[in-house]
DNA sequence: CTGGAATGCTTTAAGCTTGAAATTACTTTC
DNA sequence: GAAAGTAATTTCAAGCTTAAAGCATTCCAG
């Protein structure tokens, strides 16, 4: 028990993490000084500019891997903004679309433009060999 | 403008936030589950762990990359609960040490243990060579 | 058909998180 | 040794997040 190997992948998921966190730090830092806007608004308007003719709340909340009553009120609060739109769907009353309305895209395109550019500065530190690697290594662990 | 090496570090980053947030979710609902408890309490007692000494507010939240005053609150909490202790410093009465209880250290060990097994399972997939150069990057994108 | 299960979304309660303001305590400077 | 500045922590308001419970609607087996 406790052997080698997993004591290494619990110091890479410490470090994963703590890497993680500082650069989510710094883009939070990003949006709010230059955009006044929070991460995850970013993340949603992100997710719509997307798919460009709507989403679902339960399609949106799988995208950003967030609980379905979170995204209820981070669109709740974007709407209450007049950045998004909420509609009934005609075929099932269930469900609703949610889409970017002229104001949010507009507005997302700035921050679009800006952001990687702030990534980019993030990151500057990386070549494109570790890009190539660690996207492998990523995209291997996604695959569940 | 908007070169192809940022949109790969935009990619990277978009795919870096999803699995650490994949994993993240797992460690919560594990640590809810299995222990009733949170990823932040979780870290606290285990900075507290790691400096059984104790540590001050202020290293606390410099530690865990949190603001001074989420970790006011978090140690409000386990405090209340019994597993860490508050003490005021001597020498300089704005300085606050905090320290795992008897109980809290009993209770982290138990954690400790389990969690390392669960991080092991959750990155399975990784092989020693993927540890090598992923903590190599991980180095490198944390020496800012 | 019809009653029960499943689906899509919102609400709720509790806890987490942040940045800023407020407190209190120490330090420096004149 | 008082005033101004700096530092450590807590408090505060707002927003984020989750799991669970609640509602409304649709689906499906019999």
């Amino acid at each position: 028990m406790s052997d080698p190997l997993s004591k290494r992948r619990l110091k890479m998921w410490i470090r994963l993490l703590g890497v993680t966190r500082a650069a989510e730090s710094q883009m939070r830092e990003f949006l709010r000084v230059r955009h006044d806007t929070t991460l995850p608004r970013f993340d949603v308007m992100a997710a719509l500019y997307r798919r460009r003719d709507g989403v679902t709340m339960s399609e949106l909340s799988r995208m950003l891997l967030v609980s379905n009553g979170n995204a209820t009120t981070v669109v709740a609060r974007l709407e209450r903004d007049g950045l998004v739109l909420r509609s009934p769907s005609e075929v099932d009353r269930r469900t609703v679309f949610v889409a970017l309305t002229a104001e949010g895209l507009a507005q997302f395109e700035v921050f679009a433009a800006q952001h990687e550019i702030e990534v980019s500065r993030v990151f500057g530190g990386l070549s494109e060999a570790d890009l190539d690697l660690l996207t492998d290594i990523l995209k291997r662990m996604g695959a569940k």
